[in-house]
DNA sequence: CTCGTTTTGTTCTCCCGTTCACAAACTCCT
DNA sequence: AGGAGTTTGTGAACGGGAGAACAAAACGAG
């Protein structure tokens, strides 16, 4: 293993790691709150619902902070992950698209909680200017620069119906936010140098639908299949139905 | 490779196509929408963010649909793709936990649109019953066994805090459900067969964090680190006690 | 009919991530 | 002090996915 100092972290973590890193760090949390001072990699992982070699392998990329024979200290197992990932200190968030979405977001407490501070909610509709959520105001969009310059925005959460995803996307740039996360179902170019996270919730139900079928396939004849219910509300629409083709 | 007839499909189709799968379908969707008969391997990987490559490959686990030295048929393409991830008819979908999240899942055209149904929204919470949300009367979460077996649902949707997630999920899974969307901060355990996504708002943003944080440290002094703004509102204070190691 | 052009389907290679298995290292007990 | 018992950290094998490159197939021009 490379020789670090505790000031200097380690480069390159693997992508899978890092994703797996604030669940790490959930667990501990949790342990910590429960007054538990010390935990092998059994247990942690355990709770953390991954394989124990997995869970050590991804450890050791942060350095050695656990004790042979012992396991590690929760508190100074979470002060290293935590910083690590950079939540020891808040982050500024914007949040742009007040619908029903950005509502839930601008109301999530995991925000402030873990690290992330919500300092603006932007809209293009001036209908909405007037509300207040979650304590916030509701801003013009066209103040997003302002906002991101006075406050040193650097992530941004775009909730947006898909069709305004893009110009969002690209005026986040241009106001200098270099991370982005995206819940709007739509396929966003950004520059190099910013980093996109996609959160497309019809893409998680497809995929269940994929293994659902084919659980269905091999055992049962499946749901039934019921058409034309519902009512016409829409925020965005953006598959019609498929039809069998002629 | 092997031959197969349209309606027994192939099996075996590698996670990682599956997962991309949905995407092809909206980028054809959106080709249909646009009256585009038909399209290169090359347009639809860029209208999917992917590489051309890649999409082909993903294609060829289906059969082959495209014509050489023309493309793809936009339409039948696009019904290869519903068909064999399942969204040629209506899957019956449950939701559990009617917060602000709940909410703005019930609300979601994308539901439907894309070829799932809400059946049902289940709250424990006794004052949210005389609710309707989305056109849909908020029941009671008791009822859930009653409402799997009556519709045949699959699929269930959790939107709770994290600490009611797993009850609702052995709860779903007593129920018959074999395949669950968690919206809740919570590693679920389920038993074999079910299928569990996760969709976890928090571990996306300390995922953006990790990298913004190594953007920074190698150009600008990064984000600004402002304590004690704000109300008191904490719930996990992450850096208490914790001290800088020796 | 034949040839050139276009685009798919597939093979091959490389890389990342997962898992196994074990040596190193620490604690506790005698 | 020494040995037994634990638990971490890591080297090595393994599997899956990404991308490059190419052969096969369809179309159109002449």
């Amino acid at each position: 293993m490379t020789e670090r100092t505790p000031t200097e972290a380690a480069r390159d973590i693997p992508e899978a790691t890092v994703a797996r890193l604030p669940v790490y760090l959930r667990a501990l949390t949790s342990l910590a709150e429960s007054g538990t001072p010390t935990c092998s990699s059994e247990e942690l992982a355990s709770a953390a619902g991954v394989n124990s070699a997995k869970l050590r392998k991804d450890l050791s990329y942060l350095g050695s902070y656990g004790t042979r024979g012992v396991g590690y200290d929760v508190e100074y197992l979470r002060y290293q992950i935590a910083r690590e990932i950079g939540v020891t200190h808040d982050w500024p968030v914007v949040i742009v698209g007040i619908g029903n979405l950005g509502h839930a977001l601008a109301n999530f407490s995991g925000f402030r909680s873990r690290g992330f501070r919500v300092v603006a909610l932007l809209d293009a509709d001036p209908g909405r200017h007037s509300e207040q959520v979650a304590g916030i105001d509701v801003r013009p969009f066209r103040d997003l620069a302002t906002i991101v310059a006075e406050q040193g925005v650097a992530i941004g959460v775009i909730s947006t119906p898909a069709h305004a995803a893009q110009d969002v996307a690209d005026a986040m740039v241009a106001a200098g936010i270099t991370s982005i996360l995206n819940f709007a179902p739509q396929v966003l170019s950004v520059p190099e140098g910013v980093d996109v996270r996609k959160v497309d919730l019809s893409i998680e139900l497809q995929i269940l639908a994929y293994h659902q079928q084919r659980k269905a396939s091999t055992a049962d004849p499946g749901p039934v299949a019921l058409d034309g219910v519902g009512d016409a509300e829409g925020l965005d629409d953006l598959d019609g139905r498929v039809e069998a083709p002629a």
